[in-house]
DNA sequence: TACGGGATCCACT
DNA sequence: GTGGATCCCGTAT
C-alpha cells in the first residue's frame, strides 16, 4: 500500500527508521523503477547545523523543506549529482529524510542503462541517476502516481550511526541520525 | 556581478 | 587513499 500523507506528518527520525524496508518506485515512461530503501538520514532543521534549513532561512533551493509533508526534495551537488530526500512535518518544520542507498527490485535492465553498468543504487546521486530523478521531480507528491513509497518489508535489525559528508556540521555532525538496515549488500557505507 | 564550496562519484595510484 | 570533474546556489559585494 502506498504511504499516506500522515505516514511522513510525524517524527522524522521516527519516519526516517520506518523508511528502512519500503519500496521507493519511480513511473517513467510507464515503467516501473524501483527498489527497497535500505539507507536513510534524517536532518532537522532549522536546528541541525548539517541540514540545508539550518536557521530556518528559506532559499529558492530549499524552499520545498518549509512546505507540507510526503513531497520530494530533489536538489543538485557536485555540479553533476543529484540527492533524493523526503519531506516531513507539517508545513513551517523544514525537516527532511536523504534516501542514501536501494537494493533494486524493479526495471534492473533500465537501472544497468543509466548507470552505464556501474554499481546500482549504493549512494544517494548513483539511485538518482538509476530511478532517472532530478531536478524535474523537486516538489513532487509522493502521494501521486510518478514517484511513492509503499509498503514492502520488516528490517530485522536498524543499524544507527552517524551521517555521511557533513564534517562542517559541528555538534551536529555526531548524530547518530543515519539508518541502515543490518548486514544489507547495498548500503553506500558501514 | 563575483566568488567559493558542496548531504558525491569515479579513476587512478 | 587522493584528487579531479563540473556547475548551481548561497552569500557577500
Amino acid at each position: 500500500m502506498k504511504l499516506s500523507r500522515e505516514f511522513y506528518n510525524r517524527s522524522t527520525i521516527k519516519v526516517a527508521r520506518e523508511l528502512l524496508g519500503k519500496k521507493l518506485v519511480r513511473v517513467l515512461d510507464g515503467r516501473k523503477l524501483s527498489g527497497m530503501i535500505v539507507e536513510t538520514e534524517a536532518y532537522i532543521g532549522p536546528r541541525d547545523k548539517a541540514s540545508h534549513s539550518y536557521g530556518g532561512r528559506i532559499t529558492k533551493r530549499n524552499a520545498v523543506m518549509f512546505g507540507p509533508p510526503g513531497y520530494a526534495y530533489v536538489y543538485q551537488i557536485y555540479g553533476m549529482y543529484f540527492c533524493l530526500n523526503v519531506v516531513t512535518r507539517p508545513r513551517g518544520k523544514p525537516e527532511a529524510i536523504l534516501i542514501r542507498a536501494l537494493e533494486p527490485i524493479d526495471g534492473v535492465d533500465v537501472m544497468r542503462k543509466f548507470r552505464n553498468g556501474r554499481t546500482l543504487t549504493n549512494g544517494p546521486g548513483r539511485l538518482c541517476q538509476a530511478l532517472h530523478i532530478d531536478k524535474t521531480l523537486n516538489d513532487e507528491d509522493l502521494t501521486g502516481d510518478v514517484l511513492y513509497i509503499e509498503d514492502y518489508a520488516t528490517p530485522k535489525r536498524i543499524v544507527s550511526t552517524t551521517r555521511v559528508g557533513i564534517d562542517y556540521a559541528e555538534e551536529y555532525k555526531d548524530k547518530r541520525w543515519r539508518f541502515y538496515i543490518y548486514k544489507n549488500r547495498f548500503i553506500s557505507r558501514k
